[in-house]
DNA sequence: ATGGTAGAGTGTCTA
C-alpha cells in the first residue's frame, strides 16, 4: 500500500447520512473512517452498502446519543470498547459509548467522542474534565505504539479556533482547565498532526447560518503517537461536505499516512 | 439573557 488515509468525522446519525458516509469512502478512498454520534446501537446499522464495497464496521452506542463507530477496508482487530478506567468502564450495558479502539492496517485508531460539558457550572463538565485525565492516564501505555486519538475533543485549543472569544466567555470548549486537558497530551509527548496542513474549522452550529458566515469552531483533532505522527504526510478539512441541506454539522478531517 | 436548528423519536433530551 503507497499510503493509508483516515479520516474522523462527528457524522450526527449514521442512520440519516448513511449515503453520505459512503460517498465520502468513493470520493476521498478512505482506508479507516472514525465515527462520532452516530446515534444507533450497531443492530441499527445500514450495513449493506458499506460491505459492498468491502469495509468491515465495529460501533458501540444507543440509539438516541452519542455513539461511535469504526469503518476499514484495511483490516478491524481488536477491537475494545471504551478503555479501562473510563466513566462506566466495565458496565455491560455501555451507557456511554464514547470510544472505541481496533487497529487497522498495523496502526491502533481510537473513535472518541469527549463529553460536551454544557456549561461550566454543570457538573456534566466536571464529568468531561474527569473523562480527559482518564483518557490520558489510560493512552499513556499506547504511546509507544502508532497510535492516534481521533475524533470530536469538545476544546478549542487556541482562541484562533473560535470565530468570537468574546461570545465563548461563558462557555465551555475554550475554559483554561479543558485548554490544560487537551495540552496535558502533548506534553506527555503525543503531537496534533491536522492543524499544521489545515488550522481551518470543523464545527459549525446550525443556528444562525453560521457555516455560510464562517462562524466555527475547530474542535476535531487527530492526536497521534510520535511513530503514528511521523508518517503523517498532509491533512484536510472537507468543507464541501458541511454545505448544503442534510449535512452534518461538523466536517470530516482527513489524514495521510506514507506506508 | 434568550433563541436559533437538527436528530433521536412522540416526551423532551442533547448538542
Amino acid at each position: 500500500m503507497a499510503q493509508v488515509r483516515i479520516a474522523t468525522w462527528n457524522v450526527n446519525s449514521l442512520r440519516s447520512r448513511i449515503d453520505r458516509v459512503e460517498a465520502l469512502l468513493d470520493r476521498h478512498e478512505i482506508d479507516v473512517l472514525a465515527l462520532q454520534e452516530t446515534k444507533a446501537r450497531e443492530d441499527q446499522l445500514p450495513l449493506m452498502g458499506l460491505q459492498a464495497r468491502g469495509y468491515d464496521v465495529a460501533a458501540a452506542g444507543v440509539s438516541q446519543w452519542n455513539g461511535v463507530a469504526l469503518i476499514s477496508r484495511v483490516g478491524l482487530e481488536d477491537v475494545q470498547i471504551g478503555f479501562p478506567g473510563m466513566p462506566g468502564w466495565g458496565d455491560p450495558v455501555e451507557p456511554e459509548a464514547r470510544a472505541i479502539g481496533a487497529t487497522c492496517g498495523g496502526l491502533r485508531i481510537w473513535s472518541l467522542y469527549v463529553p460536551n460539558g454544557r456549561k461550566p457550572d454543570d457538573p456534566h463538565y466536571v464529568y468531561k474534565l474527569d473523562w480527559l485525565a482518564r483518557l490520558r492516564e489510560a493512552a499513556g501505555s499506547w504511546r509507544d505504539t502508532p497510535t492516534a486519538l481521533v475524533g470530536d475533543w469538545n476544546i478549542c485549543p487556541t482562541d484562533d479556533d473560535v470565530f468570537d472569544v468574546a461570545q465563548f466567555r461563558s462557555s465551555t470548549h475554550v475554559t483554561p482547565a479543558e485548554r490544560s486537558a487537551f495540552q496535558a497530551f502533548l506534553d506527555d509527548g503525543w503531537a496534533e498532526v491536522t492543524r499544521a496542513h489545515d488550522p481551518g474549522y470543523t464545527y459549525w452550529d446550525y443556528y444562525r447560518q453560521r457555516f455560510e458566515r464562517d462562524r466555527g469552531l475547530k474542535i476535531d483533532f487527530v492526536v497521534a503517537s510520535p511513530s503514528f505522527a511521523e508518517r503523517v504526510t498532509g491533512a484536510f478539512v472537507d468543507r464541501e461536505e458541511r454545505a448544503g441541506k442534510g449535512a452534518s454539522d461538523h466536517a470530516p478531517v482527513i489524514v495521510d499516512l506514507s506506508a
